[in-house]
DNA sequence: GTTTATCTGTGTATGCAATACACTGAGTAT
DNA sequence: ATACTCAGTGTATTGCATACACAGATAAAC
């Protein structure tokens, strides 16, 4: 029946992204497509969110009829698993520096961009599928080639470039939590509420953050929410290119140990 | 009504974990908690995976009528937060080494365990609020514990807990790809189709990668599935210890570098 | 001690979303 | 021509979260 999996032994939503499906040849032409349907289905999750995204609602977006969606995917999720790939399409040639370690920095920041244009994606069930398809390997291949001149192993390499994506994907949730409402951006009576239970007696490392940042600021002090705000958003940006710098210090130090290794 | 917030700004299901949530005075005695209710959720995510946790079946577990649960908390995302909370808790003394980087590595890998032990943990919506429940507070403070030593800015330290914490579960997450039919460990046939498409001239960089591991060996070839296998298992291993070393070595780097600035 | 407001646990009902199934008509290969 | 097959549709089923209103219990107010 609906088998998420292809004779071939590829997952449906690879061997389509991939254009592997043979189509039939004996009936009526098809009026839809995968790339048409996985099209909509982003659309709609940037306009209206993925909650919004349901089989009725892309179908309609199409002007057909939710069974009719049936014919191309097997299964809601492999509608999103398309729709993965369809939205973290790269620039065919983003004109990355071609020297180390700008070159890794600049293709961060489009991983980056990337998540931040759609936060959805951070939303998707994590499918085990994703690094199979086009546009993750393309992304991944745009990665590879800032290390080009590296001197290390290819999957060495390819374990940078999951750090490096992983490390963005993870900052931009963060800038997430402390954009919305009733997430780490909260009242000053529910940092007071806060205080009472993670004091620096049960939390003694704790204590140094709190007092070393503003975490829980003296109630009622002079700083205004936006400042706060301003803050904390600064604090991700700090987070972000750390992290981004310990993992490029860390190569060299790997390509400079393995260097005087070799003499 | 069922608003996931707090009138302090909390969201709920923080409010709850660290016991904020005043009892009413009034009616008869309650017949359940929050620990309950969060501990049936993950015995049941632990048996029958996440899927077949639902309002109906926790309640089932508990022995009360679906409805019951609403009383506690105010969504079915509530109660998956007070899950996440309660599956991730941190051996309350782990004796992790008080050196540097040892200390740190050992943390990682207690992490990595708590999410190979529950993967479902990776199938729970991202959560805003994670980051405030007590677990992942207490889990923090033993991670900060282990830097103590260490010359940083104490929103740095965070910075490289959340680095390591995020590799750690994305490697589990990988290694769970290989271990699933359908994901990465694929049939021959797979391979051949995949081949076909990811070409040395459209992913040059990939082509070394290609010939370097046995991503698409020659078909046919002398390797059995198992042989292929143990190689999968080791690479994501190889994995996880580079992304540490690479951490590692960044904030060896980073501390000399502090430290000979200040002369 | 009675009264009253409040709370618990429950049963019922609603609405939404995924998706199985069977049908109609269109088009292609023989 | 004819038979096979496939596209798009309508209908029906199922699972699940959750709104709502009720009955009995209980602590606080008088």
């Amino acid at each position: 029946m609906g088998d998420d999996i292809t004779e071939g032994g590829l997952p449906r939503a690879v061997a389509a992204a991939w254009g592997l499906l043979e189509t039939p040849q004996r009936g009526p032409a098809r009026g839809l497509d995968h790339q048409r349907i996985a099209e909509a289905g982003v659309e709609i999750a940037d306009r209206d969110g993925l909650a919004a995204v349901t089989m009725a609602s892309v179908a309609r977006e199409l002007g057909f009829t939710t069974m009719s969606l049936y014919r191309y995917v097997s299964s809601k999720d492999e509608l999103l698993r398309l729709m993965q790939n369809e939205a973290v399409r790269f620039p065919d040639r983003p004109d990355l520096p071609a020297t180390w370690p700008e070159g890794i920095k600049a293709w961060a920041e489009v991983v980056r961009r990337a998540y931040q244009a759609r936060p959805w994606l951070m939303d998707l069930p994590r499918d085990q599928a994703a690094v199979l398809m086009p546009n993750t390997i393309h992304a991944a291949e745009l990665g590879l080639a800032t290390m080009a001149g590296l001197d290390l192993e290819e999957n060495e390499k390819i374990g940078i470039i999951l750090l490096i994506s992983q490390h963005a994907m993870s900052l931009v949730e963060l800038e997430r939590s402390l954009a919305v409402e009733g997430g780490l951006s909260m009242t000053p009576e529910g940092l007071e509420q806060l205080r009472t239970v993670i004091t620096a007696e049960r939390f003694p490392q704790f204590a140094a953050l709190i007092s070393a940042s503003g975490f829980a600021e003296d109630p009622g002090g002079s700083a205004d929410p936006a400042a706060k705000d301003a803050v904390d958003s600064a604090d991700v940006e700090m987070e972000y290119t750390l992290g981004l710098d310990l993992i490029t210090a860390g190569v060299d130090v790997l390509v400079a140990r393995r260097a005087a290794a070799r003499g």
